[in-house]
DNA sequence: GCCAACGTTGGC
DNA sequence: GCCAACGTTGGC
């Protein structure tokens, strides 16, 4: 079992959203250590902790609850959609290079647990999304921040 | 293979 | 809106 941490932003894709939808194909990564991460890494039940990033004072940045992997691998189809903006002109014939798998809802935390307490908490240092300039939008998680997160802070 | 220019992410 | 961080592109 393998923990992640997946980010969105609220306006694009919320929590909320993937409640709704309960399952849904994480699309629109386009970064190759975050392809990755799921092409490689990611088997199906580990657990993602949802970020939103690019908060407002409504939805501060912060982890929201908890997704879980729901599928193998496959390709990322908004790749050869030449509507979407994800449209990806290098994968030319069908071949993809973009893929990603399926998240499906598990929970949303009863309160958000802000970025800002994540930074102060000595349990989590080291978590990649403290690191400033962290970009990476697909990032491993060990098992000792996750429980301290889902077991700990969001109760 | 180097590296400058450029584009994007995302916190503040 | 600003800007630091950093990944990608492309000329050489």
């Amino acid at each position: 079992m393998n923990y992640w941490l997946i980010k969105s932003e609220a306006s694009c894709y919320s929590i909320d959203n993937l409640k709704r939808d309960k399952k849904t194909a994480w699309t629109g990564v386009r970064n190759y250590q975050a392809r990755n991460f799921m092409r490689d890494d990611m088997r199906v039940g580990d657990l993602v902790l949802f970020y939103h990033s690019l908060g407002t004072p409504e939805l501060p940045n912060g982890i929201y609850g908890v997704a879980k992997v729901a599928s193998k691998p496959h390709a990322d189809e908004t790749q050869f959609d030449k509507k979407d903006m994800h449209c990806e002109p290098k994968a030319k014939d069908g071949v993809p290079i973009w893929a990603c798998v399926d998240m499906a809802f598990v929970k949303k935390f009863k309160h958000p647990i802000n970025l800002g307490e994540i930074k102060r908490s000595r349990e989590l240092s080291g978590m990649e999304i403290t690191r400033t300039g962290s970009r990476l939008s697909v990032t491993p998680v060990s098992e000792k921040h996750f429980k301290y997160i889902t077991e700990v802070l969001a109760n």
